[in-house]
DNA sequence: CTCCTATCCTGCGAGC
DNA sequence: TGCTCGCAGGATAGGA
C-alpha cells in the first residue's frame, strides 16, 4: 500500500494531532507480532509518560521521536497498515493490532490485515538495523544526479528493479516507479548500466513532482490506503501507466502494457518509454 | 558479488 | 450462490 507519500501524508496529519510534547500515556498490543515480533515490554514500559518531540519520516518508516533524543517508536505500513485516530467507544474491529494512548486523549490505532508491518523501538542515536542501509530519501534528490561512483550505475538489473531498491533511493515503490519512468520516458526493462547521465537526469528531475503532486491530493487509495482520519488519497485518478493496462496511454494514444518484471506489476506504453 | 524467486498474510475480484 | 485461483502498495532470506 503505502509509499513514501502516503506515509507522508499520515505523517503530517499526526503531528496535527500529536502536538510537541504529548506525552504516550499507555500502550495495548493485541497480539504478540507484526511481520516481526512485537518490542518486549521492558522496552516499551520506558516510553511510558514520555513526551513525543515530533513525528518524521525516513523512507517509508514512521518514527515517533521521543524523549531522550535518539529515542523513537519505529513504524512501517507494510502492504496493507494504517493508523487511525480512535473514536471514543469504537468498536474493536478484526485486524487492530496495537494502541498507542496519548495525554491529550488521542488514542492511535494500528490495523494491518497482512501485518507485513513493524512496530519496534528505537533505544538510541535512531539507530535501528531496518533503518541502517537506507539510500538517500526520494524527496531529498531534488534537482540533483546520482553519484557517478554509485554501483548502482554499473547494475545489470533493470533500472526499475534499480529505483525499487531501497538501498539506493529510499521511498520509492512500485506506483511510483512505474509513473516515475513514463514520465522520464524510460523503459523499466532498460539496464541501469545502459541508462545514460542524460537519462538518469530525466528520471530524477521527474520524481519530486510525481511525488508532491501525490502528497498534495493526499496519497493514492487503490484498496487499502487510509489517511488518520480514514480518509483516502485521490492521486490515483491521475495515474499515466499504474493500473492502465489497456487503455489508451494519454500522450500517444498507443495501448499501456502490463507485464511482471521480477514479480512486480509493470506498466508503461512501449512508444514513449525507450 | 548480483539478481531473481518464493515467502510472509489476509481479502477481494474474476472466472467457472 | 459458492468455490478456487491469482493478485495486491513491501521487504528479505535464500538459491542460482
Amino acid at each position: 500500500m503505502p509509499e513514501l507519500p502516503e506515509v507522508e501524508v499520515v505523517r503530517r496529519q499526526l503531528c496535527q494531532i500529536l502536538p510537541a510534547g504529548t506525552r504516550l500515556k499507555s500502550y495495548l498490543f493485541r497480539r504478540p507480532d507484526l511481520r516481526f515480533p512485537l518490542p518486549a515490554r521492558r522496552n516499551m514500559d520506558r516510553f511510558v509518560g514520555k513526551p513525543l518531540r515530533s513525528i518524521q519520516r525516513r523512507s517509508k518508516y514512521l518514527l515517533f521521536e521521543m524523549d531522550p533524543v535518539g529515542a523513537a517508536l519505529l513504524s512501517h505500513l507494510g502492504m496493507s497498515g494504517r493508523w487511525r485516530s480512535g473514536a471514543c467507544g469504537e468498536e474493536v474491529r478484526k485486524h487492530d493490532h496495537l494502541e498507542l494512548s496519548w495525554s491529550n486523549g488521542v488514542k492511535l490505532i494500528y490495523e494491518d490485515p497482512r501485518r507485513f508491518g513493524v512496530f519496534d523501538c528505537v533505544e538510541r542515536d535512531y539507530e535501528h538495523p531496518l533503518l541502517k542501509s537506507l539510500g538517500v530519501d526520494a524527496l531529498e534528490i531534488g534537482n540533483s544526479s546520482p553519484d557517478p561512483r554509485s554501483p548502482f550505475l554499473k547494475s545489470t538489473a533493470p533500472i526499475k528493479s534499480v529505483l525499487l531498491n531501497q538501498k539506493f533511493i529510499a521511498g520509492l515503490g512500485n506506483i511510483y516507479v512505474n509513473e516515475i519512468l513514463f514520465r522520464a520516458r524510460i523503459s523499466p526493462w532498460r539496464k541501469a548500466q545502459a541508462i545514460s547521465k542524460m537519462e538518469w537526469q530525466r528520471i530524477f528531475k521527474n520524481t519530486l513532482p510525481v511525488l508532491q503532486a501525490a502528497i498534495e491530493r493526499g496519497g493514492s487509495t487503490l484498496k487499502d490506503y487510509r489517511n488518520v482520519n480514514e480518509g483516502s488519497g485521490s492521486f490515483q485518478t491521475t495515474f499515466q501507466v499504474y493500473d492502465r493496462e489497456d487503455k489508451d496511454c494519454y500522450v500517444c494514444g498507443h495501448k499501456v502494457r502490463q507485464e511482471f518484471l521480477s514479480g512486480r506489476s509493470t506498466f508503461w506504453c512501449s512508444r514513449c518509454q525507450k
